[in-house]
RNA sequence: GCGGGCGUAGCUCAGUGGUAGAGCGUCAGCCUUCCAAGCUGAACGUCGGGAGUUCGAAUCUCCUCGCCCGCUCCA
């Protein structure tokens, strides 16, 4: 290995993502959980710049959803959009989530489909199998004579590759008998004529017709749904268990909370009732929430604790898919005007298959992160959600959840409408802070080897922690008393958005590259002609380029870029 | 969950059984009229953690934790 000559810095121009852990480390952005203890898997804390960075994305989210939602610009129905908070807490009644789905089904060992990502009860597969799939119920048809009990039936393998060739196809695309059914018949007609004494159950027969390498896999179970092969069987453990209460009984045990946005949904009725708010509106809920990763990874893009800004948008259900095109637009746009705006993003539309039974439409946001490339993690899904949310809550706590609209129906003799009531439907733009914050961390890293300080965070001015910084050239002559004057200007002004440097140690080139590397996006500084003619030096981060201006000007030069 | 790699100062890393190092960064002083400059000095180490082998372990063995990569997983 070469040496490394004093004074030259060796920067790989690659953007790697261990260049980037590194800065973030280095200049305080992000740390590891417990770091003095080893760590803890799944866990990340935000430094000074970290903390203040991913408290300038909340705000910025706060500010465009809630306080003044989408610019202020019009929704599909003409008017503003409507939006107001909650503040929800992390541990809800354990109900919450038998309502939601969260809890069903993860208590017990699990069984995935790769093919269409239904999850199945290991222990109920069977039941499950004969008495609720579609596909089954139809192959049995096709038995001789009709099936009693789990006797062994009569084969007609003919029958079965015309099923397999039509309905099969249908019903269950991913049975190996429908994909490949010469093999699969085969093999099933070996077994049957190789032991006439021990003829198959109905259970091992349809495990042959799901097993497409019987040598390679031996029997296999299929999906109810779709016919594919089911994963094996394991215990999720998605949501953490706490107790509250004294005494570690079951009667006692809740769940942190595996997203914020239930938190909304079983305050809906109240928040209707206590504000004069009407639909269409939206209610949104931001703050921590809890997910037991199987493998957290990625640095903090998988974490078992993570922050969600989530909205939850209500509206008429003839209206709900021009609110959903709306939104996922709006959310689009929004991530693009806060510094992600080259081609490493996209937005990725859910193909039919993918979408949740209960969903018209879900769509994420992703980013080409370092990690993903050439593919894309998801920073945000906006998704249709129907009535499902709010139905199941009304279903569970036999509390009456609907909407009485007073705009619409017929018109009454007085001028008045008559209503109507109806379950609203539901738009969910969900996104991740801390996907965010990487997001933004990573599109702003940038290396050019050819500056004095290679590598830089081109963060967008709204989202930079460090929002300027003044300095004295030289640490005497007055000047930095003259900066001292201009930093408490700027404090004053700027000081509750984000952080304002004042420095006057060390050359001028060292304080410029540190203030790169935080990516603050304007340094002033202030030199000998500054007394004599009150202006000062900007420079710009990206450009490194340097411009005078009266020093009465650099507030209201700043406040413009910072667009405050 | 499986497999591979890695873990030494804030960062990047050298050190393969014998006194813990370098560069950068940080801090102080000097110098300096615009880009990690120069000079002088200083602080900073559970060598990831634990156990073992050894006269002696950063180094060898075992266990464990963490990070990265590939599968798996991510309602």
């Amino acid at each position: 290995m070469l040496a490394i000559s004093p004074g030259v810095r060796h920067v790989s121009t690659a953007k790697s993502m261990d260049a980037i852990m590194s800065l973030c480390k280095r200049r305080g952005f992000v740390y590891q959980a417990s770091e003095i203890y080893g760590g803890i898997n799944g866990f990340w804390d935000y430094g000074p710049l970290g903390a203040q960075l991913k408290k300038n994305l909340r705000d910025a989210w706060w500010q465009d959803m809630i306080m003044n939602p989408c610019w202020g610009r019009k929704g599909p129905n003409g008017e503003r959009v409507k939006c107001v908070p909650v503040e929800t807490c992390i541990i809800q009644h354990p109900k919450v989530w038998e309502a939601s789905g969260h809890l069903a089904g993860f208590a017990d060992p699990m069984r995935k489909c790769p093919g269409c990502g239904h999850f199945v009860r290991a222990d109920q597969l069977w039941d499950i199998i004969t008495t609720g799939s579609e596909w089954f119920a139809s192959l049995i048809q096709e038995f001789e004579p009709a099936l009693e009990d789990t006797k062994t039936p009569a084969i007609d393998a003919s029958k079965l590759l015309k099923w397999a060739r039509s309905k099969g196809r249908k019903q269950a695309p991913n049975l190996a008998l429908v994909k490949n059914p010469e093999v699969v018949l085969s093999f099933l007609a070996t077994r049957i004529n190789g032991q006439p004494t021990a003829p198959p159950d109905v259970v091992e027969i349809i495990r042959h017709l799901a097993t497409a390498q019987l040598n390679a896999t031996g029997l296999q179970d299929p999906c109810p749904r779709c016919g594919d092969v089911l994963g094996t069987p394991a215990a999720f453990k998605l949501m953490f268990e706490t107790y509250a209460g004294l005494t570690q009984s079951e009667d006692n045990k809740v769940y942190l909370r595996p997203e914020t946005a239930q938190g909304v949904f079983v305050q809906f009725k109240n928040v209707v009732d206590t504000t004069r708010i009407k639909v269409p509106f939206g209610i949104g809920n931001t703050g921590k929430s809890f997910r037991n990763e199987i493998t957290p990874r990625n640095f903090t893009f998988r974490s078992r604790e993570f922050e969600q800004a989530e909205l939850e948008f209500f509206c008429h259900p003839d209206e709900s898919l021009e609110w959903y095109k709306f939104w996922r637009d709006f959310r689009m746009e929004w991530w693009k005007s806060i510094g992600l705006a080259g081609e490493n993003l996209i937005l990725r539309e859910h193909e039919k298959d993918e979408l949740s039974f209960y969903s018209k439409g879900t769509s994420d946001v992703e980013y080409r992160f370092p990690f993903t490339a050439p593919g894309f993690g998801e920073l945000e899904g906006i998704a249709h959600r129907g009535d499902y949310d709010l139905t199941q809550h009304q279903t569970h706590s036999r509390n009456k959840l609907d909407y009485f609209d007073t705009t619409r129906g017929e018109t009454l003799p007085n001028g008045g409408k008559k209503g109507e009531r109806y379950m609203p439907h539901c738009i969910e733009p969900a996104a991740g802070l801390d996907r965010g914050a990487l997001a933004l961390i990573c599109e702003a890293y940038t290396v050019d080897s050819a500056r004095p300080s290679p590598e830089f965070l081109k963060l967008h001015p709204r989202i930079a922690p460090i929002k300027a910084a003044v300095f004295p050239l030289m640490d005497k002559d007055g000047l930095p008393e003259i900066a001292d004057a201009l930093y408490d200007k700027l404090f004053a002004r700027f000081g509750r958005i984000g952080l304002i440097e004042n420095d006057a140690k060390q050359s001028i080139g060292k304080r410029y590259a540190r203030m790169d590397e935080a990516g603050c996006p304007y340094c002033f500084t202030i030199d000998g002609d500054t007394k004599a003619d009150q202006t000062v030096t900007v420079r710009d981060r990206d450009t490194g380029q340097q411009q005078r201006m009266n020093i009465d000007k650099v507030e209201a030069f700043l406040a413009e870029k910072l667009g405050v």
